[in-house]
RNA sequence: GGGGCCGUAGCUCAAUUGGUUAGAGUACCAGACUGUCGAUCUGGAUGUUGCGGGUUCGAGUCCCGUCGGCCUCGCCA
């Protein structure tokens, strides 16, 4: 057990402490050794001081510092010192000032570590994983933990305020089954028999209520088993909640005050309620998905009725069928070239997509290599459906009633996302 | 479950058509240096090319198998 106790963190420190007399542990960030003067910078989780190490303050204790290394646990006992003028790091918190240590303590000595611990990441997922206790010493990641952290606070305060009651709900359940498969643990007591985990608690709230818990919630882990994807991990911790004696208005509400609570206390952004609300029908028609993402403008036009008219077989064999043909005004794809259409073809081609037809404004109208199936007419009439301007570009896809739904808006977000046209999510409160 | 890509120094990556002793940056080690903060300078050490088999005069490179990873489709609210 060490002899000195923390006074400070290393995030702490200001001008105003000057001359004060501090004890600092942490993580060794990095070293400067030069020869007759030592910097390190030491870590913890609220930020990064720097310590210099002088050698007047006696030998063995310098060469004690000398053996710092990365990593390094140490206990630093010292004044806290303004910085010469010229050497202040405005990249740091505390960049105005620096510790002059006079004891030094190594708390715990580290191996060389099998990766830096760097703000951006150049190592692979698996070596992380593997060594998953460097990884998480990375500021970045500590952010992440924080910032969710601070997410789940803020829902618990918020829900708390308007009488909500978070109740644990039983992981070793039956199965219910929803869809998903469910994870499955062999019973000990009965042999040969299984609990299931929850792939929601969806089960136990309907007791709740009825046993009189008129608004309940519950941060929660679920569970299932199917295969893994990107952005997709078998397990996962959903906000559930169910309340008693209200009707869809009110649920919105709670919401809407959830959501901005979280990003005003959490992000530091206000958004403004009500949400922009869309019917069902709207947002199918407009978005091909009952949760369109509105980060970005695109809405799927219907232009079956106008492509109608021309001798392109893939569209009409679509409309033939039952089908629509569906456009996106492409704003920002103006100067694609016929390769980058050509990926973004194949991209969409993954999701089901049969083609994707495009046609460019020129000075004298559409262009496109399929404008010759299409009469004047018609491309006058898909220009100012698709509220065509010069150099934008429009996709066309044929839609099967059977692909319709589910893939398109898929589709749809790559493009957007290819074309940098996603905003911040915030922005979409704003009405943008 | 299907398809694609990848596996080389601690790490990130290179290595021409199959050709001599597998390289670079960084990390690491040693030395120098009193104002650095991606410190700098000089020098040094570092490999079962994932594993097993095959083709070949010769394999990091080609083929087969296997293990691991990433992406993707199916699946999944």
């Amino acid at each position: 057990m060490s002899k000195l106790k923390r006074t400070h963190t290393s995030g702490q420190l200001r001008i105003t402490d000057v001359k004060s007399g501090v004890t600092l542990v942490g993580w060794v960030s990095s070293v400067r050794d030069h020869g007759g003067l030592i910097f390190i910078d030491l870590r913890d989780r609220y930020g990064i001081t720097q310590v210099v190490f002088n050698p007047n303050r006696g030998k063995e204790f310098y060469e004690t510092a000398g053996q710092l290394r990365p990593e390094y646990v140490v206990a630093i006992k010292g004044v806290v010192s303004a910085r010469p003028e010229g050497t202040v790091n405005l990249n740091l918190d505390t960049g105005e000032i620096e510790v002059y240590a006079d004891t030094l303590e190594i708390l715990n000595k580290s191996e060389t570590p099998p990766f830096e611990i760097e703000d951006e990441s150049k190592v692979s997922l698996e070596l992380r994983l593997k060594h998953r206790y460097l990884d998480l010493r990375r500021s970045a990641m500590q952010k992440r933990l924080i910032f969710r952290h601070k997410v789940c606070q803020t829902i618990r305060e918020y829900l708390d305020s308007l009488n909500f009651v978070d109740i644990e709900t039983p992981v070793l359940t039956k199965s219910t089954p929803e869809g998903a498969r469910d994870y499955l643990v062999p019973s000990r007591v009965n042999l040969g028999k299984f609990y299931a985990l929850p792939q929601s608690p969806q089960l136990f709230k309907q007791i709740l209520m009825v046993a009189g818990y008129d608004r309940y919630f519950q941060i929660v882990r679920c569970f299932r088993d199917e295969d893994l994807r990107a952005q997709r991990q078998p397990e996962f911790t959903q906000m559930d909640m169910e309340m008693s004696f209200v009707d869809e208005n009110d649920i919105i509400q709670v919401i809407e005050g959830l959501m901005s609570t979280i990003f005003d206390k959490v992000v530091g952004k206000k958004i403004t309620t009500p949400f922009p609300r869309l019917s069902y029908r709207e947002a199918m028609s407009s978005y091909g998905c009952d949760a369109p993402d509105l980060r970005f403008g695109m809405r799927l036009k219907d232009v079956s009725d106008i492509v109608q008219r021309s001798d392109f077989k893939v569209f009409l064999d679509t409309i033939k069928s039952g089908g629509q043909v569906r456009g996106i005004n492409a704003n920002g794809c103006g100067n694609y070239s016929r390769k980058d259409i050509d990926d973004l073809t194949a991209f969409v081609g993954q999701f089901g997509a049969k083609g994707l037809a495009w046609f460019k404004v020129e000075e004298n109208g559409l262009s496109s290599s399929i404008t010759k199936f299409f009469p004047a007419e018609t491309q006058e009439k898909l220009q100012r459906h698709m509220e065509h301007e010069r150099a934008i570009c429009s996709f066309l896809l044929p839609i099967s009633p059977r692909w319709f739904p589910s893939r398109l808006r898929n589709s749809v977000f790559i493009l957007a996302r290819r074309t940098n046209l996603l905003i911040p999510a915030y922005s979409t409160f704003h009405g943008l």
